[in-house]
RNA sequence: GGCUGCGUAGUUCAACUGGAUAGAAUAUCAGAUUUCGGCUCUGAGGGUUGGGGGUUCGAAUCCCUUCGCGGUCACCA
């Protein structure tokens, strides 16, 4: 059936018969355009093997396919390339065989590999979403679904920041000067309101420094002792202590945010199978530390603090409890992780999305659990990305330095509406209609150019740039789409019907195509394997070039004969399916018209 | 300073993980078209892959070195 596997084979059996030697493997590669042949065999990593020159077993070997697999048609060899050229047959038979499979491209889940859990996203509840979260649930949410169209069962999951000093900050400023005002009375989103009371507490904060200085203390004095700041730790204290009315307006305030970040996510179109609340894992771990003393992956200092030593794999030493016995940040993601692979035991790997500014932090957390002897982990994965930039300042928010998530989403609809505008690409639509378009255009113009660049890298985000109908962009694809959808609705064929193997002779363009789209699986099982939604963007925006150009030379609906022109509407029936599936991994939109 | 990531056309990104002459888009320029210098089409130029060395049939990719830009080196999370 694969076309790769079959032709491995007969290499190997030829290699063995020839010169009676082993391959391990075959290297193959597409066909570059300026080569006639479909599918490339490298012959030089052979020469380990066999020697010889490389384009004399190259001709043997493609003789020798040729005459024994019906598939190929013909071979050419270049210095060390064997080029091999298909028979149209083989890829009428691929062609039909997918045809109608709606899902094609996503592999089953198979029941007995291990799930893996995706967490993202994952804030702090004092302020709203920024950018950096945009890129951190963007690339989230793809990762997790395209490891589940890899056939690996998935669970979204946050651990949401919801305890500490922060929220403390922000619990001090509305009890001074919130009056009682609320999301509802005031008509503010509920993240927007209680980060703006975060920033009224460090506003009175830096008064109250400046205050102290003034009475002639050191800068560093008034720090430590302005009284807010006094209050809001004696606030903490009384929250791990469980004081009623502290918990009480804690709960509160963050519900508050909670309905806040609801719609965004909604906006966002992102979602979460289940939640971990930092407030009931921050305690985690701690019998894990006595554990690793036992096992002597953890040694004890003499004012009782545990430190585990890292210097032999090229780290340093790091505390995992402190002297007084209470646990830090890695006590607490250790615990974490252990209370996870329990809640699921079916959860055989994890992939944390976090910036890269913690790099540092997972290496050694996984190594941790690695020296602790939890064979999962070596199926640990930091999902690092790079900070997103912007040319300008114009979109930040009317208070604070950072980009906000709504103002940014709204503003990128607003783009849409004013790009549309002017290219008059969406006359004749209600307004209901254009609105939801310009929501999905946006979205999808967002998505696309923070998803198609590396994540390891930083990201210059142009939002004029991004939202462009030509080029490589999000609104290109779906452009591309739609008028894909387009020409279905004007052909009169029916797209049930089968083409038989030697009906129609293919067009290059047509063949070029049909590679790219039997390629897809591959790139699915390729992203999944190194976490990478950009393999599958610009993959996407290939098949869109690709598509294009058969378009402009291959005339779909004016085909000469019938059978062909049935065909030319069901390849691009194929192709639109192919596009959508492509950039529903990317959690994108795909219009019917626009 | 130690560790770590990145460095590719003017710009934003690719390059199937070591393969053929490093590709797109955008910007620029030149033609064509036209009731606009703006839309569309065709084409061109643009690169010592930051520099230097090494490994081999073959390097943007691996190793060493050097330069530049981030990040990180808390008993914060």
């Amino acid at each position: 059936m694969n076309l790769q596997l079959i032709l491995t084979e007969h290499v190997k059996k030829t290699v063995k018969s020839l010169y009676n030697s082993n391959l391990e493997s075959v290297e193959f590669q597409a066909t570059r355009k300026e080569f006639s042949g479909d599918i490339t065999v490298v012959v030089f990593p052979m020469l380990r093997v066999i020697k010889g020159n490389p384009v004399q077993i190259g001709e043997q070997i493609g003789e020798y396919l040729v005459s024994n697999i019906d598939e190929i048609k013909s071979f050419n060899v270049v210095k060390g390339f064997l080029n091999l050229e298909i028979n149209d047959s083989y890829y009428l038979n691929f062609f039909n065989e997918i045809k109608d499979d709606a899902f094609y491209g996503y592999k089953k889940i198979v029941e007995n590999e291990k799930a893996i859990m995706v967490e993202y996203s994952s804030p702090n509840t004092n302020k709203p979403l920024h950018l950096g979260h945009i890129r951190n649930n963007l690339l989230g949410y793809s990762v997790a679904e395209i490891i589940k169209a890899s056939g690996k069962k998935v669970y979204k999951t946050q651990i949401i920041n919801d305890r500490g000093i922060h929220i403390c900050k922000s619990m001090i400023a509305w009890k001074r000067f919130g009056n009682n005002e609320t999301p509802k009375s005031t008509l503010l989103k509920g993240d927007k309101f209680v980060g703006n009371y975060y920033v009224k507490f460090d506003q009175e904060y830096k008064k109250e420094i400046k205050a102290l200085v003034k009475e002639g203390k050191t800068e560093e004095e008034a720090k430590k002792t302005a009284p807010i700041l006094l209050e809001a730790q004696s606030l903490l204290r009384k929250w791990e202590a469980g004081d009623k009315e502290t918990v009480t307006l804690w709960k509160i305030m963050n519900q508050w945010v909670y309905d806040g970040f609801e719609m965004t996510y909604k906006n966002l179109g992102v979602d979460f199978d289940n939640l971990y609340y930092e407030s009931k894992t921050y305690l985690l771990g701690k019998e894990f530390i006595s554990e690793g003393l036992k096992k002597e992956v953890f040694f004890k200092k003499e004012d009782g603090s545990v430190w585990c030593d890292l210097t032999t794999d090229g780290l340093d030493e790091k505390i995992v409890l402190r002297a007084d016995g209470t646990a830090v940040y890695m006590t607490q993601d250790i615990g974490t992780a252990i209370q996870r692979i329990k809640d699921y035991p079916d959860v055989g790997g994890m992939v944390y999305t976090v910036g890269n500014e913690q790099d540092y932090h997972f290496q050694v957390l996984f190594l941790i659990i690695k020296k602790l002897g939890f064979d999962w982990a070596k199926n640990l994965y930091h999902l690092s990305y790079g900070m997103v930039d912007l040319p300008t300042g114009k979109m930040k928010s009317r208070e604070g330095t950072v980009v906000d998530a709504d103002d940014l989403i709204d503003n990128m609809a607003q783009t849409a509406e004013e790009i549309s505008e002017e290219l008059g690409k969406l006359n004749g639509y209600s307004d209901a209609e254009k609105q939801n378009l310009y929501q999905v255009i946006g979205l999808g113009a967002l998505k696309y150019y923070i998803l198609k660049v590396d994540p390891k890298k930083r990201i210059l985000f142009d939002p004029k740039e991004s939202i462009d109908f030509q080029g490589n962009t999000g609104p290109f694809i779906q452009y591309t789409y739609a008028r894909i959808q387009s020409i279905l609705r004007k052909s009169d064929v029916n797209t049930d019907v089968v083409i038989g193997n030697n009906e129609v002779q293919l067009h290059e363009k047509e063949k070029e195509l049909l590679k790219l789209v039997q390629l897809f699986p591959e790139i699915i099982q390729n992203a999944a394997k190194q976490y990478s939604p950009a393999l599958v963007a610009n993959y996407t925006y290939d098949l869109v070039k690709a598509f294009n150009s058969f378009y402009q030379n291959v005339s779909i609906l004016g085909a000469d004969t019938n059978t062909e022109k049935v065909f030319r509407v069901q390849l691009s029936k194929t192709v639109a399916k192919t596009i959508k599936n492509a950039f529903s991994l990317l959690g994108i939109f795909v219009p019917e018209r626009m």
